[in-house]
DNA sequence: TTGTATGCGTTATCAA
DNA sequence: TTGATAACGCATACAA
């Protein structure tokens, strides 16, 4: 159990004073460059770092970020949508010499209250999902503390958030879809108040309509592969069928394909599907799904780095970032493919 | 932009001393019940939280916990297996008022002092995963932190750990799959450095060994879906295929499942497959995979116990804290299902 | 039971 | 360029 250092022992060892010391390692003027040399190596050398409490209490920044996430983004896909978005804050943030405490919110009364908030533990806040009470981001964002929500947005506030290209993205996978001559595709999607399923949705409609063609839409209260079979069935079940489905995500994609398996339908060539996310498994799904990539590490470094920079100036107008997204092309479309798959031009 | 109380506010508003409120909120002794009523119901109205930081300063608890993950478990499965355990701790330390930060680190030399430590920021460590350096392991633990491993454990050292039932879980599948009649079965795993590898490839050699007939094995040097597919078409590729193969993991399952199609055999007709985790998707798989079933947010929840008993006690002995796991009997080892899983007593 | 005073480890202000 | 000293907000030992 080594001893904890403090600047103190530092300064004692060289005979200089701690003000000293502390100005060396935080690279402020006012030190000569040799005493600053030597300061610096002593502290390497004892494997030396200040307190970040003690730095905290002083300075009034506490070099951490909360990332908050809904209890139900938890177990939502078999995908780690969130958690591959959470890799790219933390190595943004690790880069800054930040940390990142994680946190969870649900939907009861006290979770309006960010403990990690009210505790002061945190410069700043990224809120990740369309779960989180639109009410509790107002809150948020009204305390002062900078914000940054990702893959969300509220519908009438301005705030710094990241996106994809949610509306972009769809249309050109059902364009896509209408380039293989189907003309009755449905839209399997999750609930209307996440924003990634009406923003999904409207590229469906935009296409759709730019075709001439009308279009049907089924709603699901989750966007898990359950859901997506749920959704499935009631489409199949009726006489006049789709020839095509488009899913808001790769999980109701599948759950879709399933369906269609269950009412004896083959895809592609009976039913044709695609979806959206392009999770790790889709290129290996039988068949291999047609979908449209998202670069979630970047989704999550962009996030940090906006959010880095409302913490050193809080006064900047707020800013949506939207994340370009690919057309991923492999068979689940009706395509036949070497197997290989292809990044398509929009 | 609230205005940041401390507790000088509230002990001036009600007249009273610092000392007085801040026992009153740590529900420390020395005060009436009378005056503790008033100042928690300021406190409450005024939704005040004392800073953590100052606590944290004046105390020696920062009230956090850190969670640290290797960087190339982030992509290693399909499936977030740590992001669940992840979930446990946090739910775990939520409950107890602390907070998760959240860490990475890789190989680098760099790596092997974490900041998060060395600055000081929290109680204690949950290490998730075998991917991290045992060294690191060796000097964190000598470090005095207190410390738990998760999913992981040194060969020699003695430490505070939590593990599944690794070897009885593999064992179960595999004596099914003996069950079933089959007699080449082959194992495919990931690296040996990796104690789940090990466990339950021991597992697999105990149920091969009491049934009197030798096994194959094959490593790989991950134990993701293209691992495993990599695998089948090395085990398929022979004259003398297995009849069956049990995986290390579900991902390597539905690798060797597809490297089956590949060779044109049909599975389970002509080979069985069964895995470990029970991945979400598990049940949804084509077919339904045979697995055994780890809950890993009980074994998230367990590490962050342990871990606060151990912030509350430093000198405990150290212990290692096994999970149960359940066989659940899909189609993938050959038994004919009305499609309804089973859970199967060992 | 309550208040006063000191210390926690660092940064920042002001003198020297 | 350097050093002494006062915050930072809270917990706690000691005094009343």
């Amino acid at each position: 159990m080594q001893a904890k250092l403090r600047i103190k022992d530092i300064a004692e060892q060289l005979g200089v004073s701690t003000a000293t010391v502390s100005r060396a390692l935080n690279d402020k003027p006012g030190v000569s460059d040799d005493l600053r040399q030597q300061v610096r190596k002593l502290a390497a050398d004892l494997d030396f770092a200040p307190s970040m409490v003690a730095r905290s209490l002083a300075g009034a920044r506490t070099g951490a970020v909360a990332f908050i996430l809904h209890r139900q983004a938890f177990p939502v896909s078999s995908d780690p949508f969130y958690f591959l978005i959470m890799q790219g804050v933390e190595r943004e943030l690790d880069r800054a010499g930040y940390h990142i405490v994680m946190s969870t919110v649900g939907n009861q009364p006290e979770d309006n209250n960010l403990r990690v908030v009210r505790e002061r533990r945190v410069d700043g806040l990224i809120l990740a999902g369309p779960d989180i009470n639109p009410s509790l981001v107002l809150s948020l964002s009204r305390s002062g503390l900078p914000l940054v929500l990702v893959d969300n947005a509220l519908e009438r506030t301005p705030l710094n958030c990241v996106l994809c290209e949610d509306c972009e993205g769809a249309r050109s996978a059902v364009e896509h879809l209408l380039g293989h001559g189907y003309k009755q595709i449905s839209f399997v999607g999750g609930p209307t108040s996440w924003l990634s399923t009406r923003e999904r949705q409207k590229g469906y409609e935009c296409a759709m309509r730019d075709a001439g063609l009308p279009g049907t839409v089924v709603h699901e209260k989750v966007t898990t592969m359950e859901a997506g079979l749920a959704a499935g069935r009631q489409l199949f079940a009726g006489k006049d069928r789709p020839r095509a489905v488009y899913a808001v995500n790769d999980a109701m994609a599948m759950g879709v394909i399933r369906a269609a398996r269950e009412a004896g339908l083959a895809v592609p060539a009976d039913v044709a599907v695609a979806g959206f996310d392009d999770v790790s498994i889709a290129a290996s799904t039988d068949p291999p799904l047609t979908t449209v990539r998202v670069n979630k590490e970047i989704m999550g470094e962009l996030a940090a780095r906006r959010l880095l920079e409302l913490i050193g100036d809080e006064q900047q107008p707020h800013c949506r970032i939207i994340v370009e997204t690919t057309l991923i092309i492999r068979q689940s479309c009706g395509c036949v493919g070497s197997g290989e798959e292809v990044e398509s031009g929009k």
